[in-house]
DNA sequence: CGGCTGTGATTGAATGACCAACCAATGTTG
DNA sequence: CAACATTGGTTGGTCATTCAATCACAGCCG
């Protein structure tokens, strides 16, 4: 019963994390979410940044860019949109932690491994890219930052303002990205 | 006095708040960093949330872009790694104020004008870019969205991992942005 | 001039609420 | 009967906000 219950734990805290924000919410709050008592909580996790990290962890596995390897640049793209679309609460806790993390050791340390890790998937498509057309693999470390940095971007975007188009944006930072690599082809 | 009064209150919290974060913060620090008694503060502003948006206000008329309209795309990327490397405190507030903006109505409504003005900037460059190379204009949205996006992106990666290269990220966003207007032009 | 008064500025203590973390006691199960 | 799981109340602290009281200073009047 007891990985059910930190199981049962780690989504009661995201429902409400994503729900209220992280200030909003409390662990008392957390327990009544997932039916349970709120000694159990620190139980469980030594303390609330603890248990905001690991709902961070187990809500990114299914964040996570699927296994890129063959699909390629493109395909990453579409993902993204996807995950814009459809991982509002998610990312609505990720930027959350963002801003925290900048004050928070446990927590700026959980948000650098996470952002690194992301930026690194990028920067291997790049360099995959570039090793394709044979064009020097430098510049890939510059243009993850950029590209991933711009999802980032737009993610807060499409979370700040409802109407924002995050597919447009999305479309314009592939072709951004695509022509710099493939200079004689515009057609996005 | 009065204004006089009001404007330490302000500074006092944008020091506080930069260095302490939000979470950390409390009006009674606010008052002590000002030198001045707790009431003070909520006699100038009528809460704590109201009392950080006009610090967010306050600070952006130093972080606003400088008037761009000659200098150009250029100019622009070179304005904004200097604001990276030297608003460090300002651009902490703001990343801050954006996650807590996703579960605060007021705190949300100012971000959001805050974003939808600083996009609107650079979706006033795009289109003047577009209008010297008579392009089609209708990109212009799409591309300041993600371009913008792209410079939120690389400043919350500097604030989050101080040894990240923001100058190499805005190099490669300012590559990718211009190849895809200037397509022979790679030159960066 | 000298006292009076009203208004805005300023003070610091009090209020009421909330919370993370801890813990002693109870339940469950192998 | 141990070892783990679970309970819910307690503790010690913090916080935003309110408020009654004081202060500074203006102008006005006698």
């Amino acid at each position: 019963m007891s990985t059910d219950t930190r199981e049962k734990i780690l989504q009661a805290a995201f429902d409400v994390l994503s729900r209220e924000g992280y200030e909003n919410t409390s662990i008392k709050q957390i327990a009544e979410e997932g039916g349970v008592a709120q000694g159990l909580v620190h139980y469980y996790f030594k303390s609330k940044q603890r248990l905001v990290m690991e709902v961070l962890q187990f809500v990114c596995q299914k964040i996570e860019l699927g296994d890129q390897g063959e699909a390629g640049a493109l395909a990453a793209f579409e993902d993204t949109k996807q995950k814009i679309r459809e991982d509002r609460g998610s990312n609505a806790l990720l930027v959350q932690l963002i801003g925290i993390s900048l004050h928070d050791p446990e927590i700026g340390a959980g948000i650098r491994d996470f952002v690194r890790g992301q930026r690194g998937r990028v920067e291997d498509i790049a360099r995959q890219v570039f090793a394709e057309r044979e064009l020097d693999p430098t510049a890939a470390r510059g243009i993850a930052g950029a590209v991933w940095g711009a999802v980032l971007g737009i993610i807060i975007q499409s979370l700040v303002e409802p109407e924002f188009n995050a597919d447009e944006a999305i479309d314009a930072l592939a072709a951004m990205s695509l022509s710099a690599v493939y200079p004689a082809d515009q057609s996005a």
